[in-house]
DNA sequence: ACCTGAACACCGTTCAAGT
DNA sequence: ACCTGAACACCGTTCAAGT
């Protein structure tokens, strides 16, 4: 931010902080129209640089798209942490919610979600940021199975294998509903959504659960 | 295939069945390197036609994708049918047995199910064949779980619910593989994935069966 | 150190023209 | 009816040159 706004107006030569704006300009393109349909010359040009000033900040296109997924990583930590603290009931409960989030994040920002964990994004493991944050997500789930565990609500077992497969449910249907393949939720109303997520999440806790820990829910 | 193969060993000027040569020829090179990685003219070149002429047999490359993504719908149904009736047991069971194909057929061709799923595809709904296909498999997987329901093996409740509780987590699954984003689980080892697939599938089981079903599992 | 403009090798798509 | 070749408007990426 240093000397880069000229008092006459003019754009100056430097923009300043084109790394952010880059990203600033990314995002907006690609929550609306999705990574496919988005050219790293048009999101130089809605920054207001030359097409070739992107490289300046990153290696190229797939490094843009690996920080905006990362973003993105840790944008749905940070709502799995809210929906998870304003649940005041024992695990279970807070897995189901946390379930809803998960499922409602995607309707929101549907290709975002696509860039998360589709394939645009070719080479993964060159992005080690980006590794790092989806592993924390899991993380997270892992706790909150080990804390149900704990305090009898879940089933025993590896909870490796709970947290795979609570994970898998709600990032199944996230995506189900995001590739708008089920009949009779075709719509984008987000209450209709979130009302079959809670369908969802609470067969899932059925499984999860153990016979007090679903006893505890209702 | 009339008089298009001349004798001389030269090749004709019409090709004779052009959409399955470019068909077979795009299959396999999604197969290997994802549709976002090949090009219709690549395509167009493998078959042996310039690169315009696959716009005599498809109207752009989105019809010649959805012409595979629809291919791998059928492929996907069928390894589900065959999975089913290898089944002896009740539908509890076959359910299981049909969630494990499906991951297998993620992890055997991921680049496809990515097609059929991912954001590849744009505009799914002008496709029309591929949403037949689509609602064709989760019609089989709904048959199951009715069927599961009126011999006592499974929850009651609406059959919508449970179909789409039980596709998310194959889904989820076979696409957390896919992507690699399962911690312990990185390699390709298919022994593997499919203890991981059979355990994940056992927890679904749990909360979709009723006592009574769950034990005939055992 | 940061950005521009021209250039390169690609794309998808169209269309007159060839067989 | 089916395919080709040239053309158009785009891409991502590179690099000398400008500030």
């Amino acid at each position: 931010m240093t000397a880069t706004i000229s008092p006459t107006g003019k754009r100056p030569y430097h923009h300043g902080d084109l790394r952010k704006a880059l990203q600033t300009a990314a995002s907006e393109l690609i929550r609306q129209r999705g990574a496919e349909a988005v050219s790293l010359r048009e999101i130089s040009q809605v920054a207001g640089v030359s097409h070739a000033a992107a490289y300046r900040h990153y290696a190229d296109k797939q490094a843009l798209l690996a920080d905006l997924a990362e973003a993105g990583f840790h944008e749905l930590a940070q709502l799995n942490r809210s929906s998870i603290e304003a649940c005041t009931a024992g695990p279970l409960a807070q897995l189901m919610a946390s379930g809803r989030a998960y499922v409602r994040f995607g309707a929101r920002q549907p290709h975002l979600l696509q860039l998360m964990f589709g394939g645009a994004i070719s080479d993964w493991q060159s992005h080690p940021a980006l590794v790092q944050a989806g592993a924390a997500l899991a993380q997270a789930l892992t706790d909150l199975i080990v804390a149900g565990q704990a305090c009898g609500e879940m089933r025993a077992g590896d909870p490796a294998d709970l947290t795979l497969t609570a994970w898998s449910l709600v990032h199944g249907l996230a995506l189900l509903v995001i590739g708008k393949r089920i009949p009779g939720a075709v719509g984008d109303e987000e209450a209709l959504i979130d009302q079959i997520a809670q369908r969802c999440v609470a067969l899932l806790a059925q499984g999860l659960g153990t016979p007090a820990g679903v006893a505890a829910l209702a």
